[in-house]
DNA sequence: TCAAGTCAGATTGTCGACAATATTGGGTTT
DNA sequence: AAACCCAATATTGTCGACAATCTGACTTGA
């Protein structure tokens, strides 16, 4: 098995941090799978040092728990998780989104109406398929998170955070029933900012991420439901 | 030198890693101060192995920083990045505070009336000197984002932001200028809680930790002007 | 038949040594 | 005198080996 991203870090253990982060992101590494640290540091060509530090951040990042003497586990999504992790998401971003209401600058302000009028075309031209924006440049909420201007709020949000964020928003991409309403409420967002209300666009991030993550334990029950029968 | 608490863990490095946020958010390690990780492999008595895996972990708590092939320095306290991470604990604590208000039960809340009268009767019995509460069960903080039931709000609280939040918290202590206000603050947000005013308990929560900071915010604002003077 | 105990195999935790990189101090040049 | 270069030194990054612990299968006895 190959790397398909291999950008040379300074150090091998942060190497592979990334490469494992990823892998598990995007699923390669199945949730609830043990990690072998002799078949993981064959796999990568490394010995087991560097391997043990990048499982160590793993763990900090919440995509692995370990226990002593006996090893890591990928976590195992499950709906009270995505749960607690939202209702965590709903408060910082919506921070974020109120901070953001006083410090985002003009220009940033255009950039993001042009983001969201590129995605409406999107929507239009492909029969509202659901357009990925995952973690890139296009990606609104990350935006809004970075204009907040705060650099703690930043880090756990885009550092810590979005890992496990990223993996519970994969399978609502999947799910997803109505892309033209987000949408809408991205714009919503948007506007309450241009128009410096901090208090709206708290309360409409807010909105926003309650409803995402209501759709998602839909689909979620759905999907074990289905699983089990 | 030896190391006042000593709880075996199973591990090494878990071992190490507790030593080591213990010194420095006590300041036993100066801020901004540089790691060696001969010097303090020596000092504990370990192989560079575990102590790195402490190290590693110290990184994703916040409390030191890492440049590759340079080496960790504990971080050093200013005032910007303290209202940031206020700001974070500003929404993260709000959010504990309006969950508590619907799923704590009865009797935790005469048990936290209970402390707060504690609390006044340490204020009347000694002179308005505040009371050290600090992690520990006494904690009114803490009770309340136990309380919230949401248990990766919980961990990101209480493992992962309080090491930082603590050192920043040991300044307060000092220059608190009126703790009797703050008594009458943890009242309000408890009455709230127990009226199961989410809304409420939030917006007292927030005005709460947000008083803090700015006090804070001028005790290390005459620190600085002082010492550099 | 089943439960408890035992033992081999495998995995994690720890260590000391070597390689790679940064820091320093002295010396040289302009 | 200041700036630059270079070598000596120290520190971090990585590796392979050993010790401690867990896992699972087998044996044994009731």
């Amino acid at each position: 098995m190959n790397n398909l991203i291999s950008i040379k870090s300074a150090t091998l253990s942060e190497d592979i941090a990334q490469q494992l982060t990823h892998a598990i992101v995007q699923g390669h590494i199945p949730q609830g799978s043990k990690i072998s640290e002799p078949e993981l540091a064959k796999q990568y060509g490394v010995s087991r040092g560097p391997l043990r530090e990048a499982i160590v951040k793993l763990e900090g990042l919440g995509l692995v728990t370990r226990t002593a003497n006996v090893g890591a586990r990928v976590i195992q999504l499950n709906t009270q998780d995505m749960l607690d992790t939202f209702t965590m998401r709903e408060a910082l971003e919506g921070m974020a989104a109120r901070l953001a209401a006083t410090t985002m600058p003009a220009d940033e302000i255009s950039s993001l109406y042009a983001l969201l009028d590129k995605h409406q075309a999107h929507l239009d031209a492909n029969q509202d398929e659901h357009y990925v924006q995952q973690g890139g440049n296009d990606d609104f909420h990350l935006r809004i998170i970075h204009a907040s201007g705060n650099v703690k709020l930043i880090r756990l949000l885009t550092e810590e955070l979005y890992a496990v964020i990223r993996m519970y928003r994969r399978h609502t991409a999947d799910h997803r029933s109505d892309p033209r309403q987000a949408l809408r409420e991205h714009k919503a967002i948007l506007d309450a900012i241009a128009n410096h209300e901090g208090d709206l666009a708290e309360l409409l991030m807010r909105r926003h991420i309650s409803r995402a993550s209501q759709l998602l334990a839909q689909a979620m029950h759905q999907a074990t439901s289905a699983t089990s029968r």
